[in-house]
DNA sequence: CTGTTAGCGCCTTCAG
DNA sequence: CTGAAGGCGCTAACAG
């Protein structure tokens, strides 16, 4: 072997002329060490570059530094920046974040939960509350803690960090109502699918009943969310002949998709039509008018998350953290 | 114990009255086993809910189905994307993708793929073909596949997927330039960060030099791009006096946001002022006039990388996948 | 077709 | 402060 490429603890101590476990202990920064060791070590250490290999340290440790995370998708822009949350957490404390994507199949997660759970992780994310039952019993049993994220609607496993879908619903109305609008309109994808977008459309036809109104008329694509989908899906429900003078999107990237359909056609967002979706993307802002939306916190929630999932052992009781929503007034409602 | 949860093979084994081997062996379907002992094993595993560690199975058999993937960033669609389309070849062959976010920072990088090859990965997946000088001795020492992906400008260390971002620069010119667009602007962001959008860039002035132009102005911000930094870094150029007739925009996002700026300054996009993106993001399609830009085949550049780099064995001579790009004549230019 | 033996590379435990 | 022994849970290789 090429004195310049240890592979193992052994290369490294035989070099150095110490033994494996005064390597190991060098290496991790545990137990006493007299520093002439320690720099006998660091430097068979560099020689070699020996890099270790955490496959066996995590065996031997039974603790491993990976924590599963399950996303419904990667195509909105919103879980990319709950996992920017998460993995500013975890590299903060040397954990390395292993991704399924489910593609909001919930038979799909439970596979991607088995294959994670088999790494030994130090933890698991998910995303939402609705999993099957054998999902919920593997995360049970695994003794691992459990982070769902988003949603905050149902109990969680173990820790929920999110918000109130069915309460950012109702605000929606709240606001919208307050401003003077009574005839809504609602436009929305993937009927199903995502549960937290069906959490806020229910919020909102609570709300509107319970203020007296109702939906005027209703448009959805069958597909994930879009701009594209946003502006035709709107497009469609003008053109039913319902006449709303709000419509609310279950989330921005349909609702700007309808600011489009507006400029294109020559609709006075707010004056002749009100605009309302619900994340607070950074497009939504850039946009000629500002769009009127609901903030949800996804870097926090991510971060938020894997802080606390890694600091503190599993409770005696599940708990929910709330982090809340903020409406943007914005231009268009 | 409980009987109904096993933590080892042994645990299996004892119950189903075999060896572990055995156990192991049905679970993996290797070997010949008969079909009498095969579903003794699985009543077994399925009574007691067994799930196979894999970190000894890796450490025993020398070969995790961890894949370590360094990606720039996760705000901006693009890399989400490009993870999408891994995701999509691993989930195929069984593997899972160990993520780092560099945040653009090849320091960063070489300790992010410090720490993911210590996981003993299949193969390695990294973005652009700059990296630090330990960086690549890292990768190459390693042993395993390497995967460069976006770019194919520079020689890469194993295998490149992408698109030759100098060439995409070169086309935006030669496209403009056969319509009629004479006064070129530029509109970028983080300089001397972003190698891609740098090289794009560079291409841009090699071309308008040799076609007997030059940029006219130009205009960038610090941070990354954003709808929000291009409309504002438009706006900037188009108060400097210079008047270009047409703008690149260092990428979509930054050229949605150019948009937004005519839009709400009753600027008609390609009559009066050109605008040009790269990237080809949905948002663009979907815009009043759909950007005119360059399409990346980003999902498929992660695709085929995934799936290439686990396929074969690693061969002699370093290798480049040309994906190519395709110009988008949208109705801004 | 099934089992036995011997590790994989590291860390825990206990001695010195 | 340093080391030796043993084992983490699994699988390769070889028997039978």
């Amino acid at each position: 072997m090429d004195k310049r490429t240890a592979q193992t603890l052994a290369d490294v101590a035989r070099l150095a002329e110490v033994s494996e476990i005064t390597v190991s202990r060098v290496l991790r920064n545990k137990g006493p060490i007299s520093e002439r060791t320690r720099e006998r070590v660091m430097r068979a250490v560099r020689q070699t570059g020996y890099l270790p290999n955490r496959i066996a340290g995590t065996l031997a440790s039974a603790g491993s530094s990976l924590v599963g995370v399950v996303l419904p998708s990667l195509s909105n822009i919103v879980f990319p920046e709950v996992l920017r949350g998460i993995h500013a957490a975890l590299s903060a404390s040397g954990h390395q974040p292993v991704v399924g994507v489910s593609d909001y199949d919930e038979a799909a997660e439970e596979r991607l939960v088995a294959g994670l759970l088999a790494w030994q992780p130090a933890a698991m994310i998910v995303t939402g509350l609705d999993h099957t039952a054998a999902t919920r019993t593997l995360l049970r049993r695994s003794g691992v803690r459990v982070a769902e994220l988003m949603d905050i609607d149902a109990p969680p496993i173990d820790l929920a960090v999110g918000l109130s879908h069915r309460a950012a619903g109702r605000a929606s109305v709240r606001h919208l109502w307050a401003r003077g609008y009574r005839r809504f309109g609602y436009v929305g994808h993937d009927r199903g699918r995502d549960r937290r977008a069906g959490r806020r459309y229910e919020g909102l036809r609570q709300a509107l009943a319970e203020a007296g109104g109702g939906l005027v008329g209703e448009a959805s694509v069958d597909g994930p969310s879009s701009a594209a989908a946003g502006r035709k899906a709107l497009a469609d429900l003008l053109a039913g002949g319902s006449r709303p003078d709000v419509v609310v999107f279950s989330n921005d990237d349909m609702a700007v998709g309808g600011v489009f359909h507006c400029l294109a056609n020559g609709i006075a967002p707010k004056r002749e039509l009100g605009l309302f979706g619900f994340n607070g993307l950074e497009i939504g802002e850039a946009l000629p008018l500002p769009l009127s939306t609901i903030l949800s916190p996804r870097f926090s929630i991510g971060e938020i998350a894997a802080r606390r999932i890694l600091a503190e052992p599993r409770p005696a009781v599940p708990e929910s953290v709330d982090t809340g929503f903020e409406i943007v007034a914005g231009a268009t409602a």
